[in-house]
DNA sequence: CGGTGTGAATGCTTTCACAGCC
DNA sequence: GGCTGTGAAAGCATTCACACCG
Protein backbone atom coordinates (compact mmCIF):
# COMPACT_ATOMS: atom_id res chain seq x y z
CA UNK A 1 0.00 0.00 0.00
CA UNK A 2 2.37 2.83 1.14
CA UNK A 3 5.30 2.38 -1.88
CA UNK A 4 8.71 2.60 -0.58
CA UNK A 5 8.72 6.45 0.18
CA UNK A 6 9.37 8.50 -2.97
CA UNK A 7 10.88 11.60 -1.19
CA UNK A 8 14.25 13.73 -1.47
CA UNK A 9 17.32 11.67 0.63
CA UNK A 10 17.86 14.83 2.49
CA UNK A 11 13.96 15.33 3.54
CA UNK A 12 13.70 11.83 4.22
CA UNK A 13 16.54 11.80 6.59
CA UNK A 14 15.37 15.04 8.67
CA UNK A 15 12.12 13.62 8.59
CA UNK A 16 13.44 10.61 10.41
CA UNK A 17 14.86 13.46 12.59
CA UNK A 18 11.55 15.29 13.48
CA UNK A 19 9.65 11.99 14.04
CA UNK A 20 12.43 11.09 16.59
CA UNK A 21 11.69 14.70 18.09
CA UNK A 22 7.99 13.99 18.26
CA UNK A 23 8.44 10.92 20.28
CA UNK A 24 9.87 12.76 23.42
CA UNK A 25 7.76 16.22 22.80
CA UNK A 26 5.65 16.81 25.71
CA UNK A 27 3.60 19.33 24.24
CA UNK A 28 0.52 19.16 22.87
CA UNK A 29 1.45 21.25 19.44
CA UNK A 30 4.77 21.88 17.82
CA UNK A 31 5.38 24.57 15.50
CA UNK A 32 8.29 24.31 12.77
CA UNK A 33 10.33 26.75 14.68
CA UNK A 34 10.63 24.49 16.77
CA UNK A 35 12.29 22.00 14.72
CA UNK A 36 14.24 24.31 13.36
CA UNK A 37 15.56 24.89 16.93
CA UNK A 38 15.72 21.49 17.66
CA UNK A 39 17.58 20.18 14.25
CA UNK A 40 19.61 23.08 13.22
CA UNK A 41 18.10 23.52 9.78
CA UNK A 42 15.75 26.49 8.79
CA UNK A 43 12.02 26.92 9.48
CA UNK A 44 11.28 26.75 5.81
CA UNK A 45 13.03 23.72 5.12
CA UNK A 46 10.63 21.74 7.94
CA UNK A 47 7.44 23.68 6.06
CA UNK A 48 8.74 22.48 2.78
CA UNK A 49 9.36 19.02 3.62
CA UNK A 50 6.08 18.66 5.36
CA UNK A 51 4.76 19.79 2.17
CA UNK A 52 7.07 17.04 0.04
CA UNK A 53 5.58 14.32 2.03
CA UNK A 54 2.03 15.85 1.79
CA UNK A 55 1.32 16.37 5.38
CA UNK A 56 -1.14 19.62 5.59
CA UNK A 57 -2.72 19.38 9.17
CA UNK A 58 -0.42 22.82 10.07
CA UNK A 59 -2.60 25.53 11.22
CA UNK A 60 -1.31 28.93 12.58
CA UNK A 61 -0.23 27.89 16.44
CA UNK A 62 1.79 24.59 14.72
CA UNK A 63 0.80 21.56 14.24
CA UNK A 64 -0.83 18.97 16.15
CA UNK A 65 2.14 16.17 17.89
CA UNK A 66 -0.21 13.11 17.54
CA UNK A 67 -1.76 13.81 14.15
CA UNK A 68 1.87 14.43 12.82
CA UNK A 69 3.52 11.56 14.41
CA UNK A 70 1.42 9.37 12.70
CA UNK A 71 1.84 10.69 9.88
CA UNK A 72 5.09 10.49 9.78
CA UNK A 73 5.29 6.62 10.69
CA UNK A 74 3.27 5.55 8.36
CA UNK A 75 5.15 7.83 5.40
CA UNK A 76 8.41 6.35 6.43
CA UNK A 77 7.28 3.05 7.13
CA UNK A 78 8.07 2.42 10.32
CA UNK A 79 4.25 1.25 11.83
CA UNK A 80 5.09 -2.12 12.16
CA UNK A 81 8.34 -1.41 13.85
CA UNK A 82 6.72 -1.92 17.33
CA UNK A 83 5.36 -5.30 16.45
CA UNK A 84 8.34 -6.74 15.51
CA UNK A 85 11.73 -5.33 16.13
CA UNK A 86 14.45 -6.00 13.33
CA UNK A 87 17.54 -7.84 14.48
CA UNK A 88 21.34 -7.15 14.13
CA UNK A 89 24.23 -8.37 15.43
CA UNK A 90 27.41 -6.72 17.15
CA UNK A 91 30.31 -7.73 15.21
CA UNK A 92 33.77 -7.57 17.90
CA UNK A 93 33.75 -7.97 21.47
CA UNK A 94 36.29 -5.22 22.56
CA UNK A 95 35.21 -2.52 24.80
CA UNK A 96 33.15 -0.48 22.82
CA UNK A 97 31.39 -3.74 21.42
CA UNK A 98 30.97 -5.44 24.77
CA UNK A 99 29.12 -1.27 25.35
CA UNK A 100 26.77 -1.68 22.75
CA UNK A 101 25.53 -5.09 24.23
CA UNK A 102 22.45 -3.15 25.33
CA UNK A 103 18.99 -3.22 24.15
CA UNK A 104 18.35 0.32 25.94
CA UNK A 105 20.94 1.60 23.06
CA UNK A 106 18.70 0.57 20.73
CA UNK A 107 15.57 1.83 22.50
CA UNK A 108 13.27 3.14 19.89
CA UNK A 109 15.67 2.20 16.85
CA UNK A 110 13.46 -0.14 15.27
CA UNK A 111 16.32 -2.68 16.39
CA UNK A 112 17.12 -5.05 19.03
CA UNK A 113 20.00 -6.91 19.95
CA UNK A 114 20.35 -10.44 18.15
CA UNK A 115 23.43 -11.63 19.11
CA UNK A 116 27.50 -10.67 19.25
CA UNK A 117 30.20 -12.17 17.91
CA UNK A 118 34.20 -12.32 18.65
CA UNK A 119 37.19 -14.13 17.09
CA UNK A 120 38.07 -14.81 20.74
CA UNK A 121 36.63 -18.16 21.71
CA UNK A 122 37.89 -17.58 24.98
CA UNK A 123 36.08 -13.71 25.55
CA UNK A 124 32.79 -15.04 23.84
CA UNK A 125 32.88 -17.71 26.58
CA UNK A 126 33.54 -15.78 29.25
CA UNK A 127 31.90 -12.43 28.98
CA UNK A 128 28.36 -12.83 30.71
CA UNK A 129 25.68 -11.44 28.30
CA UNK A 130 21.70 -11.38 27.96
CA UNK A 131 22.27 -12.23 24.50
CA UNK A 132 23.95 -15.03 22.93
CA UNK A 133 27.26 -14.65 21.74
CA UNK A 134 29.28 -16.91 19.40
CA UNK A 135 32.87 -17.42 18.02
CA UNK A 136 33.47 -15.68 14.45
CA UNK A 137 33.25 -19.42 12.84
CA UNK A 138 29.90 -19.49 13.63
CA UNK A 139 29.03 -15.89 12.09
CA UNK A 140 27.64 -17.90 8.98
CA UNK A 141 24.83 -20.27 9.74
CA UNK A 142 23.69 -17.84 12.96
CA UNK A 143 23.25 -14.89 10.10
CA UNK A 144 21.65 -17.03 8.09
CA UNK A 145 19.19 -18.82 10.24
CA UNK A 146 18.17 -15.72 12.38
CA UNK A 147 17.85 -13.67 9.27
CA UNK A 148 20.17 -10.57 10.06
CA UNK A 149 20.33 -8.01 7.80
CA UNK A 150 22.08 -5.65 9.82
CA UNK A 151 25.61 -5.35 11.59
CA UNK A 152 27.31 -3.14 14.08
CA UNK A 153 31.42 -3.19 13.45
CA UNK A 154 33.45 -2.72 15.87
CA UNK A 155 36.64 -4.84 15.44
CA UNK A 156 40.13 -3.58 15.30
CA UNK A 157 40.72 -1.42 12.45
CA UNK A 158 43.36 -3.81 10.77
CA UNK A 159 40.27 -7.01 10.90
CA UNK A 160 37.54 -4.12 9.65
CA UNK A 161 37.70 -4.56 5.73
CA UNK A 162 38.07 -8.27 6.06
CA UNK A 163 35.12 -8.76 8.41
CA UNK A 164 32.68 -5.94 6.42
CA UNK A 165 33.65 -8.62 2.95
CA UNK A 166 32.62 -11.39 4.88
CA UNK A 167 29.36 -10.08 6.63
CA UNK A 168 28.13 -8.87 3.28
CA UNK A 169 28.80 -12.68 1.82
CA UNK A 170 26.41 -13.92 4.59
CA UNK A 171 24.37 -11.62 3.54
CA UNK A 172 23.69 -8.50 6.36
CA UNK A 173 22.76 -5.46 4.09
CA UNK A 174 23.56 -2.71 6.35
CA UNK A 175 26.59 -1.72 8.02
CA UNK A 176 27.16 0.57 10.74
CA UNK A 177 30.78 0.95 10.80
CA UNK A 178 32.26 1.84 14.44
CA UNK A 179 35.69 1.91 13.18
CA UNK A 180 37.91 5.14 12.42
CA UNK A 181 38.75 3.00 8.70
CA UNK A 182 36.58 3.08 5.85
CA UNK A 183 35.25 0.21 4.55
CA UNK A 184 33.90 -0.30 0.64
CA UNK A 185 31.00 -2.45 0.34
CA UNK A 186 29.26 -3.82 -2.96
CA UNK A 187 26.79 -2.07 -4.76
CA UNK A 188 23.00 -2.76 -2.82
CA UNK A 189 24.75 -2.79 0.89
CA UNK A 190 24.96 0.54 2.94
CA UNK A 191 27.15 1.56 5.62
CA UNK A 192 26.89 4.15 7.95
CA UNK A 193 29.67 5.69 9.79
CA UNK A 194 29.45 6.19 13.92
CA UNK A 195 32.72 6.69 15.13
CA UNK A 196 33.73 9.89 17.67
CA UNK A 197 37.03 9.98 16.39
CA UNK A 198 35.49 10.92 12.74
CA UNK A 199 33.25 13.07 14.48
CA UNK A 200 35.61 15.38 16.38
CA UNK A 201 37.49 15.31 12.51
CA UNK A 202 34.51 16.53 10.55
CA UNK A 203 33.93 18.97 13.48
CA UNK A 204 37.24 20.53 13.57
CA UNK A 205 36.61 20.91 9.80
CA UNK A 206 33.17 22.44 9.80
CA UNK A 207 33.66 25.23 11.78
CA UNK A 208 32.18 27.29 9.05
CA UNK B 1 49.38 32.08 6.12
CA UNK B 2 46.58 29.45 4.97
CA UNK B 3 43.73 30.89 4.79
CA UNK B 4 40.58 28.84 6.62
CA UNK B 5 40.43 26.63 3.88
CA UNK B 6 37.27 28.01 1.28
CA UNK B 7 36.22 24.87 0.19
CA UNK B 8 32.47 23.50 -0.42
CA UNK B 9 31.15 21.55 2.37
CA UNK B 10 30.65 18.70 0.93
CA UNK B 11 34.21 18.56 -1.06
CA UNK B 12 35.86 19.27 2.76
CA UNK B 13 34.50 16.43 4.26
CA UNK B 14 35.41 14.05 1.40
CA UNK B 15 38.96 15.27 1.82
CA UNK B 16 39.23 14.42 4.57
CA UNK B 17 38.24 10.94 4.05
CA UNK B 18 40.79 10.67 1.31
CA UNK B 19 43.20 12.07 3.52
CA UNK B 20 42.69 9.39 6.03
CA UNK B 21 42.59 6.41 3.13
CA UNK B 22 46.27 8.20 2.29
CA UNK B 23 47.17 7.86 5.50
CA UNK B 24 47.27 3.57 5.60
CA UNK B 25 47.66 3.51 1.61
CA UNK B 26 49.80 0.64 0.89
CA UNK B 27 50.70 1.44 -2.67
CA UNK B 28 53.48 4.39 -3.86
CA UNK B 29 50.60 5.56 -6.12
CA UNK B 30 46.23 5.85 -6.07
CA UNK B 31 44.06 6.79 -8.88
CA UNK B 32 40.56 8.30 -8.60
CA UNK B 33 39.03 5.00 -8.92
CA UNK B 34 40.72 3.90 -5.95
CA UNK B 35 39.15 6.68 -3.37
CA UNK B 36 35.95 6.04 -5.59
CA UNK B 37 36.01 2.51 -4.72
CA UNK B 38 36.70 3.13 -0.84
CA UNK B 39 33.96 6.15 -0.30
CA UNK B 40 31.39 5.34 -2.68
CA UNK B 41 31.29 8.34 -4.40
CA UNK B 42 32.01 8.62 -8.15
CA UNK B 43 35.94 9.27 -9.92
CA UNK B 44 34.60 12.57 -11.21
CA UNK B 45 33.70 13.59 -7.84
CA UNK B 46 37.33 12.79 -6.95
CA UNK B 47 38.91 14.43 -9.38
CA UNK B 48 36.54 17.62 -9.22
CA UNK B 49 37.75 17.96 -5.66
CA UNK B 50 40.87 17.81 -5.69
CA UNK B 51 40.68 20.34 -8.68
CA UNK B 52 38.82 22.59 -6.63
CA UNK B 53 41.15 21.85 -3.86
CA UNK B 54 43.82 23.11 -6.11
CA UNK B 55 45.64 20.47 -7.02
CA UNK B 56 47.39 19.10 -10.08
CA UNK B 57 49.65 16.33 -9.42
CA UNK B 58 48.30 13.64 -11.37
CA UNK B 59 49.36 11.76 -14.74
CA UNK B 60 48.15 9.23 -16.18
CA UNK B 61 49.20 6.37 -13.79
CA UNK B 62 47.19 8.36 -10.65
CA UNK B 63 48.54 10.83 -7.89
CA UNK B 64 51.43 10.16 -6.02
CA UNK B 65 50.84 9.23 -2.66
CA UNK B 66 53.21 11.59 -0.61
CA UNK B 67 52.67 14.71 -2.80
CA UNK B 68 48.87 14.13 -2.33
CA UNK B 69 49.13 13.32 1.12
CA UNK B 70 51.56 16.32 2.13
CA UNK B 71 49.29 18.72 0.10
CA UNK B 72 45.72 17.84 1.97
CA UNK B 73 47.25 17.80 4.94
CA UNK B 74 48.37 21.32 4.50
CA UNK B 75 44.71 22.36 2.36
CA UNK B 76 42.72 21.14 5.91
CA UNK B 77 45.01 22.90 8.00
CA UNK B 78 45.93 19.63 9.67
CA UNK B 79 50.33 20.27 9.54
CA UNK B 80 50.48 20.76 13.07
CA UNK B 81 49.01 17.97 14.26
CA UNK B 82 51.21 15.97 15.54
CA UNK B 83 52.81 18.56 17.28
CA UNK B 84 50.13 19.30 19.53
CA UNK B 85 46.85 17.35 19.57
CA UNK B 86 43.73 19.26 20.78
CA UNK B 87 42.46 17.50 23.40
CA UNK B 88 38.91 16.83 24.39
CA UNK B 89 36.58 15.39 27.13
CA UNK B 90 34.46 12.16 27.84
CA UNK B 91 31.03 13.88 29.47
CA UNK B 92 29.42 10.56 31.40
CA UNK B 93 31.03 7.53 31.97
CA UNK B 94 28.46 4.73 31.37
CA UNK B 95 29.24 2.03 29.64
CA UNK B 96 29.98 3.29 26.31
CA UNK B 97 32.05 6.90 27.84
CA UNK B 98 34.13 3.97 29.96
CA UNK B 99 34.59 2.22 26.80
CA UNK B 100 35.99 6.02 24.91
CA UNK B 101 38.92 6.46 27.94
CA UNK B 102 41.20 5.12 25.60
CA UNK B 103 43.43 7.09 23.45
CA UNK B 104 43.84 4.32 20.35
CA UNK B 105 40.21 4.99 19.62
CA UNK B 106 41.24 8.39 18.66
CA UNK B 107 44.67 7.97 16.89
CA UNK B 108 44.82 9.63 13.89
CA UNK B 109 42.11 11.96 15.13
CA UNK B 110 44.28 14.89 16.10
CA UNK B 111 42.71 14.54 19.19
CA UNK B 112 43.77 12.80 22.36
CA UNK B 113 41.49 12.41 25.60
CA UNK B 114 42.07 14.87 28.30
CA UNK B 115 39.68 13.55 31.01
CA UNK B 116 36.36 12.40 31.83
CA UNK B 117 33.35 13.76 33.91
CA UNK B 118 30.45 11.80 35.83
CA UNK B 119 28.12 13.22 37.64
CA UNK B 120 28.07 10.20 39.79
CA UNK B 121 31.41 10.70 42.49
CA UNK B 122 31.22 7.51 43.46
CA UNK B 123 31.85 6.51 39.93
CA UNK B 124 34.62 8.67 39.29
CA UNK B 125 36.64 7.46 42.30
CA UNK B 126 35.99 3.80 42.12
CA UNK B 127 36.82 3.75 38.39
CA UNK B 128 40.71 3.36 36.84
CA UNK B 129 41.92 5.40 34.13
CA UNK B 130 44.66 6.46 32.98
CA UNK B 131 42.76 9.82 32.63
CA UNK B 132 42.63 12.34 35.38
CA UNK B 133 38.47 11.72 36.04
CA UNK B 134 35.75 14.47 37.75
CA UNK B 135 32.77 15.16 39.22
CA UNK B 136 30.79 16.63 37.05
CA UNK B 137 30.51 19.87 39.30
CA UNK B 138 34.43 20.17 38.54
CA UNK B 139 33.59 20.56 34.94
CA UNK B 140 33.87 24.13 34.59
CA UNK B 141 36.89 25.25 36.23
CA UNK B 142 38.93 21.94 34.79
CA UNK B 143 37.63 22.98 31.26
CA UNK B 144 38.42 26.42 31.56
CA UNK B 145 41.59 25.74 32.84
CA UNK B 146 42.66 22.74 30.04
CA UNK B 147 41.10 25.17 27.71
CA UNK B 148 38.90 22.14 26.21
CA UNK B 149 36.62 22.75 23.65
CA UNK B 150 35.28 19.85 22.12
CA UNK B 151 33.57 17.25 24.16
CA UNK B 152 32.27 13.76 23.37
CA UNK B 153 28.59 13.39 25.02
CA UNK B 154 27.81 9.88 26.58
CA UNK B 155 24.72 10.79 29.23
CA UNK B 156 21.80 8.94 29.63
CA UNK B 157 19.39 10.70 27.15
CA UNK B 158 17.46 12.30 30.21
CA UNK B 159 20.36 14.55 30.51
CA UNK B 160 21.74 15.13 27.58
CA UNK B 161 20.37 18.25 26.83
CA UNK B 162 21.02 19.81 30.16
CA UNK B 163 24.80 18.77 29.92
CA UNK B 164 25.28 19.89 26.80
CA UNK B 165 23.86 23.75 27.83
CA UNK B 166 26.28 23.46 30.31
CA UNK B 167 29.30 22.27 28.15
CA UNK B 168 28.69 25.63 25.65
CA UNK B 169 28.42 27.49 28.73
CA UNK B 170 32.18 26.34 30.05
CA UNK B 171 33.56 26.96 26.29
CA UNK B 172 32.73 24.22 24.58
CA UNK B 173 32.89 24.40 20.63
CA UNK B 174 32.31 21.45 19.16
CA UNK B 175 30.27 18.16 20.64
CA UNK B 176 30.08 15.05 19.33
CA UNK B 177 26.62 13.32 20.27
CA UNK B 178 26.65 9.39 21.12
CA UNK B 179 23.09 9.89 22.31
CA UNK B 180 20.20 9.32 20.68
CA UNK B 181 18.29 12.60 21.24
CA UNK B 182 18.80 15.76 19.20
CA UNK B 183 20.39 18.58 21.21
CA UNK B 184 20.23 21.97 20.46
CA UNK B 185 23.60 24.00 20.75
CA UNK B 186 23.69 28.20 19.94
CA UNK B 187 25.17 29.45 16.77
CA UNK B 188 28.93 28.87 16.82
CA UNK B 189 28.49 25.81 18.41
CA UNK B 190 28.70 22.39 16.18
CA UNK B 191 26.88 19.13 17.26
CA UNK B 192 28.14 15.47 15.41
CA UNK B 193 26.29 12.50 15.83
CA UNK B 194 27.61 9.50 16.13
CA UNK B 195 25.05 6.67 17.46
CA UNK B 196 24.68 3.23 16.41
CA UNK B 197 21.00 3.39 16.56
CA UNK B 198 20.68 6.59 14.66
CA UNK B 199 22.92 5.25 12.08
CA UNK B 200 20.96 1.88 12.36
CA UNK B 201 17.62 3.92 11.61
CA UNK B 202 19.06 6.07 8.47
CA UNK B 203 20.38 2.67 6.60
CA UNK B 204 16.90 1.73 7.04
CA UNK B 205 15.48 4.65 4.98
CA UNK B 206 18.37 4.86 2.81
CA UNK B 207 18.03 1.94 1.41
CA UNK B 208 17.60 3.32 -2.28
C1' DC C 1 45.18 3.85 -24.13
C1' DG C 2 44.48 4.82 -19.27
C1' DG C 3 44.43 8.09 -16.64
C1' DT C 4 43.83 13.42 -15.03
C1' DG C 5 42.00 18.62 -15.54
C1' DT C 6 38.28 21.56 -16.30
C1' DG C 7 34.29 24.20 -17.55
C1' DA C 8 29.67 23.54 -18.69
C1' DA C 9 25.30 21.21 -17.83
C1' DT C 10 22.38 18.78 -14.92
C1' DG C 11 20.13 17.68 -10.84
C1' DC C 12 19.36 18.29 -5.90
C1' DT C 13 18.39 21.20 -1.77
C1' DT C 14 17.50 25.17 0.44
C1' DT C 15 15.68 29.57 0.70
C1' DC C 16 12.44 33.22 -0.54
C1' DA C 17 8.15 35.49 -1.05
C1' DC C 18 3.82 35.84 -0.38
C1' DA C 19 -1.05 33.96 -0.35
C1' DG C 20 -4.19 31.94 2.85
C1' DC C 21 -6.04 30.70 7.26
C1' DC C 22 -7.19 30.66 12.22
C1' DG D 1 -0.35 38.67 14.07
C1' DG D 2 1.58 34.49 13.89
C1' DC D 3 2.10 30.49 11.51
C1' DT D 4 1.42 27.21 7.66
C1' DG D 5 1.30 25.94 2.37
C1' DT D 6 3.32 26.37 -1.99
C1' DG D 7 5.50 27.45 -6.27
C1' DA D 8 9.31 29.90 -8.05
C1' DA D 9 14.18 31.31 -7.61
C1' DA D 10 18.69 30.83 -5.92
C1' DG D 11 22.37 28.26 -4.32
C1' DC D 12 25.05 23.86 -4.02
C1' DA D 13 26.81 19.51 -5.47
C1' DT D 14 27.44 16.05 -8.79
C1' DT D 15 28.03 14.37 -13.23
C1' DC D 16 29.33 14.80 -18.14
C1' DA D 17 32.14 15.46 -21.97
C1' DC D 18 36.03 16.00 -23.86
C1' DA D 19 40.74 18.19 -24.22
C1' DC D 20 45.09 16.94 -22.83
C1' DC D 21 49.19 14.45 -21.31
C1' DG D 22 52.64 10.67 -20.36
Amino acid sequence: MQEPCELPKATRKRLVKFLQILKTWQNDRIKSSDFSRLTGCTESTVRHDFFLAGFAGGVSNGYNKEELLNFLTVKLGFETESVELKKCCIVGLGRIGAALLDDSIFQDSGFRVGCGFDSSVNRVEIMRSTFPLYPAYEMEWVIRKEKIEHAVLCVPEKDAQNMADRLVKYGIKGIVNMTQVFITVPQGVHVADANPALALKQLLINNN
